[in-house]
DNA sequence: ATAAGGTTCATACTTTAGGGTGATTTTGGC
DNA sequence: GCCAAAATCACCCTAAAGTATGAACCTTAT
């Protein structure tokens, strides 16, 4: 209960702790220049800069207008022979409903890493790779790593 | 529509009342410590509140509504589609002393069978396709049958 | 706030792959 | 015919891969 309501809360919470300790800084200058009073106005003014500042930031922090990358498929003709390059069918990978992180496992398979080599890699452990493949073998509709590699191969899903 | 205003600025929300809460703690303690300057305080947390309301509201009014991503997919043509002939690296086959039945087992392996597949396709036992696969891997200098095959896909000895 | 998907991890279990060793049988060339 | 290489098979063992299930956390969408 505790801990799940602090993690719920816990940008509020931390949020009301930097206001107050703010509030107390603000306490401390203004007890320093409480005796030069015609400064006032002064002290108004920085302290409506700052709580504007605050609002903003607040505001910008609390509304997520995360820009998200538009990606366009253009019609790419293939350059015969000599041109290596690899353009991906983003078709197949959405099609298969292919996440990022098994795009990565399966491109580390097709390098030939074991399990392992591809949890170490990716900072994981080997459950997470084991749970991975086993879900990109679903989606390819195959039993073997090897039988993925040569899917995605063919669907030019991997290079 | 009110419904998703407050859950959409609940935080915003509840930031104000621990303003609020905050604001008359520091009165209270204000009034522990200090009897004078009364208005000022109250003063002063009203410019607070005011103008981080107005950051706030500035910041709502000045950020551009959400955009919304379109990914456009068009056709992508593969390189699988006009007629690319495979040629073998006689060279690197016989450099590497693979022999024919070596090879087979290689080939089939690529295709994602299993041991046990591969030895019913070549009517052997399965014992047998081990053995050649573990030569194979001892020839090819590889521990894996993916890595087997990723670096004969390389050296041009399979497709 | 709720739902959904993605990523992570664990435990237990079964299957397959691979290493090591030794052996027998074909096969092709001298 | 003889020999070397190739091909075949067996047994044992360890390591790796794969399956099934459940769960926690986080982001994103509704």
């Amino acid at each position: 209960m505790t801990p799940s309501f602090f993690s719920k809360h816990k940008h509020t919470i931390l949020y009301g702790v930097c206001l107050a300790v703010l509030l107390f800084l603000l306490k401390w200058l203004e007890l320093r220049l409480v005796i030069v009073h015609h400064h006032m106005e002064v002290y108004i003014g920085a302290i409506a800069i700052l709580f504007t500042a605050l609002g903003i930031w607040l505001a910008l922090k609390l509304t997520q207008p995360k820009v998200k990358t538009v990606v366009v498929e253009k019609e790419v003709y293939l350059p015969e022979g000599n041109g290596r390059e690899f353009t991906q069918n983003a078709a197949e990978v959405s099609r298969l409903g292919l996440s990022n992180r098994e795009l990565e496992v399966l491109q580390l398979m097709a390098e030939g890493l074991s399990n392992q080599e591809i949890a170490a890699r990716l900072f994981v452990s080997l459950n997470t790779i084991k749970t991975h493949s086993s879900r990109v073998f679903e989606k390819l509709d195959v039993k073997r790593r090897t039988q993925a590699v040569d899917k995605a191969k063919r669907l030019s899903i991997i290079p």
